[in-house]
DNA sequence: TGTCCACGTCT
DNA sequence: AAGACGTGGAC
């Protein structure tokens, strides 16, 4: 197995955002930004999340407010039932654990809201326990990583892929790593024309070694007016410098070897 | 504008 | 374990 964790953690060092959530390493803090960041964008997160955190900065804070408290702070982020579920979760946290924050995957779990996801994003990212967090961003990055082909909407490829985020997932920065899967899935192996030539993978990347990257994952219909976007998308890859900004230099990789 | 798809959780 | 859910975004 190739090592995915230097060159990975090394970009994300360079790029990775300040966003609020970031400077914590508070479970529950990390838990609130998870479920936001579930159903909106970070740019529309980092208000919501910072006023909630103003207003209820421990879970107890949270057990305690009336639930129509909760509800007028997540005004406008939709996806009510999941603020319903913050609310009943930080009680059962309060009731069960005395407050203190879950740190397994299984009492995770056992809270409303937090399914496979969100344990594992948690449970990495405040608590840096080795466990996967294996979201749509990451599914893709993974199975071209390592040419996983088959419908990744499927439970047994999706299995597959889990099992390897597992086995890749360094035990040193294991949340640092999860989610820089995820930033590079969002920003350069992104979905149809992936943006190989500045990945910091693209040695690493069998997909890519096969000349397979836009072609997995399987997508289910492609129409042909997707097609005509991704042409156009074609033409924007080429010539964009902010983006060549993006590119590590390595002395492992030259421009001949990434265009061979 | 309406229609369809995306996505993590739940069942 | 395939489909429902809720809602934003793409087309």
């Amino acid at each position: 197995m190739r090592d995915l964790a230097r060159p990975l953690l090394a970009w994300f060092d360079r790029h990775k955002r300040d966003l609020p959530w970031r400077r914590t390493s508070d479970p529950y803090r990390i838990w609130v930004s998870e479920i936001m960041l579930q159903q909106t964008q970070v740019d529309r997160v980092i208000g919501y999340y910072e006023r909630f955190i103003e207003a209820f900065p421990t879970v107890e804070a949270l057990a305690n407010a009336p639930l129509d408290d909760v509800l007028r702070l997540w005004e406008g982020l939709g996806y009510y039932s999941r603020a319903r579920n913050l609310h009943a979760a930080a009680q059962t946290v309060v009731r069960e654990h005395g407050g203190a924050f879950p740190r397994s995957y299984e009492a995770l779990r056992a809270l409303p809201g937090i399914g496979e996801y969100t344990a594992g994003a948690v449970l990495s990212i405040a608590c840096g326990v080795p466990t996967p967090a294996v979201d749509a961003n990451a599914i893709r990055v993974l199975a071209r990583l390592f040419a996983i082909e088959g419908d990744a909407s499927k439970g047994q490829v999706r299995r597959r892929i889990t099992e390897l985020a597992l086995q890749v997932l360094p035990a040193d920065r294991p949340g640092d790593f999860n989610q820089a899967l995820m930033e590079l899935g969002a920003l350069i192996c992104i979905p149809g024309r992936p943006g190989c030539l500045i990945c910091p993978l693209t040695d690493a990347c069998e997909a890519r070694a096969r000349g397979l990257q836009e072609r997995i994952p399987e997508v289910k219909s492609r129409p042909l007016q997707q097609l005509a976007a991704r042409a156009h998308d074609e033409a924007r890859w080429v010539g964009v410098s902010e983006l060549a900004a993006l590119a590590m230099p390595s002395p492992h990789r030259t421009l001949a070897g990434m265009l061979g």
